[in-house]
DNA sequence: GTTAGCACTCCTAAAGAGTGAGTGCTAATA
DNA sequence: TATTAGCACTCACTCTTTAGGAGTGCTAAC
């Protein structure tokens, strides 16, 4: 038995109202909800073989029928079609560059939680190949130094250091000469052992402290690289959607949200996608506790190097179109924005 | 009717075994808990009264009884014994000072809520009253500076600033000087209008500059004392309550978690109680979505000025002698460790 | 003052009945 | 041959009923 057109068509259209209502459809309501003119015999008909093909299954007996996870996905991969974009409100949003990228990204995942009524997620820009562009380091108090680092961006990380013995205000000066002659420009990869070792070198007796602000500032990065900051928001959307706010599910949909530590695999996974956008549908999910969910993600890209991950999680009978469509549209304007003025 | 010593007596049993159940503590139940020796007989006659006097109450007719708020906080302003109190774990963990505050807070807040099984919310320290210690400006591009600011506690606030017109190398080492000089050692309250225009004055025709450099200044931790930084975890601990856990009710509790919006009224509310330790039993919160709950606060201070709030929130039944032992002894300790050095 | 005894209340869980949405199958129809 | 009408059947859901039990309040005896 082949998907002919029909079967494609009641499928879709099975699949639009359990959007809608979150319950098992019938073939009373499909047989009147299109523009087949069919009976709901015919429907039947047409319904047990997309069974029989795995696309729907009975939560029970005589129940109606609800998409599995192997409808959804052809639903996603075929049958959505893109409606026209919503761009208004993204765009007055994003319409100039901000400097702190950091708040932009918090108020996009609020923007977009409100928006779309699921739980989002944005990963921060990971530094893996973006310049060094400044380095400072100051005394703030006897055996202390400040070390401030941005990296392209804007994104700025501060450390603290502890210095074994004395340090001029002279000898700062010339550390962070020597320091941003040498380093500025350079990507986090490209500061080696060789270029380490010249370094120190050149810092004569002070070798002991550039040794230590390399590994401060390789340590700022690499704490960021193995857990980057991650903001969510709209977790308490889930309660939403009555099939994930029974207890236990809700309560570890919500962990997952807290720590943030699974969510890092949802971003792992995802950042392999070259810029493309992907759906992940239930049990596709790389993170256990959302194997009821569907997640949605999207590649970011501000400047050159500075890449992050978006994740929308919701439901399974999540509005797809809708999601896809909002995603693609802040890509779109990111790239617009943060790539005309080259 | 007075409320003599056999009653209090009884009260104590019917708060302490409701603490552990969380189910209406029958007569019977109380006849053979305590040591008392009384009937059950006795004891309902005594839980009568105790009705009367609204320290306890049935959640149906012919139920078993539960505290009510009054009930609640007569046993925790005069039944409540001290517990010797568990020192190890905190002490360990507190045993050194931690150059960065926020990581410190963060990591405490986790601690509490693993070992409390409540949830918590610790705000960072409020500027008020800190002292300015160092303030860096940098050209990090052409017309935007960076401007580093590093408040008592090593607490560090970064802001760009766009600056019209050209700042040579000079003027900016000439102005992290002045700012220097002027500024170090003074409180965010000293800096008034008579200082900024002198300050303007001595700076010639970069006066603009320092406006804008005190200007952000001002912002960033204007922005902080508004709304300051608040770390939470273990919201999801409220799932192990069911009295807490129906829908909406949790949807709130997290929710005000996660905007962390209402957290500030509690910690604005607790703050102004000098150091010591304050229990919310139910309506006495000020935050709406915690009618339900009881909430412990107390009033840390790390340095000089430091100062902040920790909030542990649990259900009304919550562990009151455990949680305010282990607040007192965390207070005590970070009195010690960061009291000491002076 | 304390206690045993007993009738009474009211929640809870289980069992049963009725309802309705929806199915699968069969036979008639176009 | 594809479609449809008709019908018996299934099964979740809701309501009601029932029985059980925990716990009470009251009374009378100790």
């Amino acid at each position: 038995m082949e998907l002919d057109d029909r079967k494609m068509k009641i499928l879709k259209a099975i699949i639009q109202t359990y959007m809608e209502t979150g319950e098992p459809v019938g073939s009373r309501t499909i047989s009147k909800y299109t523009d087949l003119n069919l009976s709901s015999a015919t429907i039947r008909n047409e319904m047990a073989d997309l069974e029989e093909l795995g696309l729907i299954v009975q939560p029970y007996t005589s129940a109606g029928r609800i998409p599995s996870d192997k409808g959804y996905r052809l639903y996603v991969d075929n049958l959505m079609e893109e409606k026209e974009r919503e761009v208004s409100e993204m765009k007055n949003f994003l319409i100039q560059r901000v400097d702190r990228v950091e708040l932009l990204l918090k108020q996009m995942a609020k923007l977009l939680a409100v928006n779309t009524n699921y739980a989002t997620m944005i990963s921060a820009p990971r530094y893996h190949g973006n310049k060094l562009k400044f380095i400072q380091l100051s005394k703030v108090e006897e055996g202390k130094l400040l070390a401030v680092v941005v990296v392209e961006g804007n994104i700025i990380k501060n450390t603290i250091l502890n210095v074994e013995g004395t340090i001029s205000d002279e000898d700062v000066l010339q550390l962070n000469i020597l320091l941003n002659s040498t380093l500025n420009g350079l990507t986090i990869d490209e500061i080696n052992l060789g270029l380490i070792t010249k370094l120190k070198e050149k810092a004569g007796y002070h070798s002991g402290v550039v040794g230590s602000v390399l590994e401060a500032v390789a340590d700022a990065i690499k704490v960021d690289e193995e857990q980057p900051q991650i903001y969510t928001s709209g977790a308490t959307n889930i309660f939403k959607y009555p099939e994930l706010s029974d207890g236990t599910r809700a309560s570890n949909l919500i962990s997952a949200f807290e720590d943030k530590h699974e969510l890092l695999e949802l971003i792992n996974d995802s950042s392999d996608e070259e810029h493309g956008i992907q759906v992940y549908i239930g049990n596709e999910t790389p993170v256990q506790s959302m194997k009821d969910c569907s997640v949605v993600t999207a590649n970011y890209e501000l400047g050159d190097g500075m890449k992050g991950t978006i994740g929308i999680i919701g439901p399974k009978r999540m509005d797809y179109e809708r999601v896809v469509n909002t995603l693609k549209t802040l890509m779109e304007q990111l790239d617009i924005i943060y790539h005309k003025k080259e």
